[in-house]
RNA sequence: GGCCCGUUCGUCCAGUGGUUUAAGACACCGCCCUUUCACGGCGGUAACAUGGGUUCGACUCCCGUACGGGUCACCA
């Protein structure tokens, strides 16, 4: 075969070299050690966990060595592609803490090895290509569609191994005259790689996350370039992460089946193959077993879900750490207040297995989040989910920020923070009763007290509470009135005799806190009344002495 | 079906031949603190998928089996 004639017949238009790219896109000049990689979305518009991982994990290997992390857009497949998805992965990147260095922008590219957008790269991957063609690696095939389904099932009936190969690759060795014949006659085709490897061969490969894998020699002829002369995923990886100099690829393990492909065409292009990290995917608990979150069946995939439920940015991003990183809660623990950024990230350290989604150990991630906030820090955070997701609280909270914040400052700040919230859909239902209009009786006065000592504890506060007293003096007060019931107002020497009481201090406190709070349980009584102010808790309590 | 990856408490995971009577976290249970709840403290239940090797010794190495997962597109 006269692999010139093959190449001008193919490539007539492309004159430049594999040499000419080489000094467009020169060796970047960093340290020793920097790690350059890169996201590489396809813009389908959804914006999943897995994305998030990827991300995190390069962004953070990029940043933590003095490298260069940059977004490139898999836009190879227009079929699938959706308007504004770009604008969308950026946008939640963001959110995330997650800035590209270079790459692909909102407004255009921003930096020296684009275009970032694949189908902008069709003449980048032609030379290599044609380079192919000329060493006699690559070749055209002409098989429709429907020639490709007859051929598998074919190979499905005879059981042998599914794919385009030996005696299969029926355009591998065709004459030249054929191939003219075809291309005269306008017949589209694909460019396919014209692989040397065999099943029978094995090698070792090292995995940043797997470890040593064992991989078995790629003997099929891929698609190189397809019909539309923009190039598979296979073949645009090897082209830009060369070109681009990307020193390490981050992906998920769905790749690992075709690492042998991508090491062929390395070899074939005359380059060095980057490092790789293949992650185990994210799965989750479907009755009896585990399986791959799935974007149909799992709404906790998708991003905008976590937005949506109240998760703070911070709460899915520790969690995800967690996962990634076991030493992470253990480092957090110790610097509770560190910024994120100062923990050391490792790769060693990942599982090589997928991790199950855990839901419970997300909120507990999460609550641990929120409550190192302060009552500013939430307040903003609540306020920038309520503007979307619950009006109503947003609305309340524009009204009078200051007593918004009082309330959501109750327990923060000491030592052992409150933990109430997971999300910020849980702030509704916790602090419901500090609005008059959204106040209710949700519990009751167990029936084992007498109306007339309900009635008389809560005349008793009443008649003496003063928002000015602190705190013990206030409590003081309450044990006056416990004691004036005949109530124990020492708790030890109340336990020690339950029987001689008609209840306790703490009895008298459940009474107060019902009238005030309208519940059974929570937060500090005097923490809560002080935020309250002194005529809505006299107001509360008297109503509900009305209702006796 | 071929090829590849994985398998430590319910869950996330530590663990790279002896330091392990297998650590921690979440969940669960108990106790303590406490005017309730939350927080916090202390303690408890609970795991190396399985069968063979190799070795003085295996969670750690090798082989088989089972079970999960992935892949075998002109999708990424």
């Amino acid at each position: 075969m006269d692999t010139n004639a093959l190449a001008a017949l193919l490539f007539p238009n492309v004159t430049a070299t594999p040499a000419d790219m080489e000094a467009r896109f020169p060796e970047r000049q960093l340290p020793e050690g920097a790690v350059v990689s890169r996201m590489a979305p396809s813009p389908t518009g959804f914006v999943h966990l897995g994305n998030l991982v990827q991300g995190l994990i390069s962004e953070r290997m990029c940043h933590q060595s003095g490298g260069v992390f940059f977004l490139r857009v898999e836009d190879t497949d227009a079929k699938r592609e959706v308007p504004g998805a770009v604008e969308v992965l950026i946008d939640t990147m963001e959110r995330y803490h997650i800035r590209y260095d270079e790459g692909a922008t909102k407004t255009g590219d921003n930096g020296a090895y684009g275009p970032y957008r694949q189908r902008q790269r069709a003449d980048i991957y032609h030379v290599f290509a044609k380079q192919l063609v000329l060493q006699g690696e690559a070749y055209p095939c002409f098989c429709t569609e429907e020639e490709l389904t007859a051929m598998r099932a074919e190979q499905e009936a005879k059981k042998v191994n599914f794919g385009y190969y030996g005696p299969y690759a029926v355009w591998r060795d065709r004459p030249l005259e054929d191939v003219k014949a075809q291309l005269d006659a306008g017949k589209p085709w694909v460019l396919r790689y014209r692989s040397t490897g065999s099943i029978e061969h094995k090698f070792k490969f090292v995995d940043l996350v797997k470890g040593e894998i064992d991989v078995t020699e790629n003997d099929m002829d891929h698609v190189l370039l397809k019909s539309d002369g923009i190039p598979t995923y296979h073949f645009a990886h090897a082209v830009d992460d060369h070109l681009m100099r990307t020193t390490h690829v981050v992906r998920g393990d769905e790749w690992l089946a075709t690492l042998p492909f991508h090491l062929q065409l390395f070899r074939s292009l005359g380059w060095k193959p980057p490092k790789y990290l293949h992650i185990g995917p994210l799965q989750k608990m479907d009755g009896e077993s585990k399986r791959k979150l799935s974007k149909r069946k799992d709404p906790e995939l998708a991003l905008t879900y976590y937005r949506q439920e109240g998760f703070s940015v911070d709460a899915v991003y520790e969690y995800i750490m967690t996962v990634l990183n076991s030493n992470f809660e253990d480092w957090r623990r110790q610097n509770p207040d560190a910024p994120i950024d100062d923990f050391r990230f490792s790769a060693k350290k990942m599982n090589p297995a997928g991790a199950l989604f855990d839901a419970v150990k997300l909120r507990d991630v999460s609550k641990n989040v929120l409550s190192r906030l302060t009552a500013d820090e939430i307040y903003d955070e609540i306020m920038a989910w309520a503007v979307d997701f619950d009006r109503d609280l947003y609305d309340r909270f524009a009204a009078d920020p200051a007593y918004a914040k009082a309330i959501l400052g109750i327990g923060r700040g000491g030592k052992k923070p409150r933990k109430d919230f997971a999300v910020f859909a849980d702030v509704r239902p916790y602090l419901d009763f500090f609005y008059d209009d959204l106040f209710e009786m949700k519990d009751a006065v167990p029936d084992a007290f007498r109306k007339e000592d309900v009635k008389a504890a809560l005349a008793g506060f009443a008649a003496t509470y003063d928002a000015g007293d602190d705190a013990v003096t206030w409590f003081d007060k309450i044990k006056a009135v416990a004691e004036g019931l005949g109530f124990a107002a020492d708790m030890k020497e109340y336990r020690q005799n339950p029987e001689a009481f008609p209840g306790s201090v703490a009895d008298v406190s459940m009474f107060l806190r019902l009238a005030v709070t309208g519940r059974v349980n929570s937060p500090d009584m005097y923490d809560v009344m002080q935020v309250l102010g002194q005529a809505r808790v006299l107001a509360r309590i008297d109503a509900m002495r009305q209702t006796l």
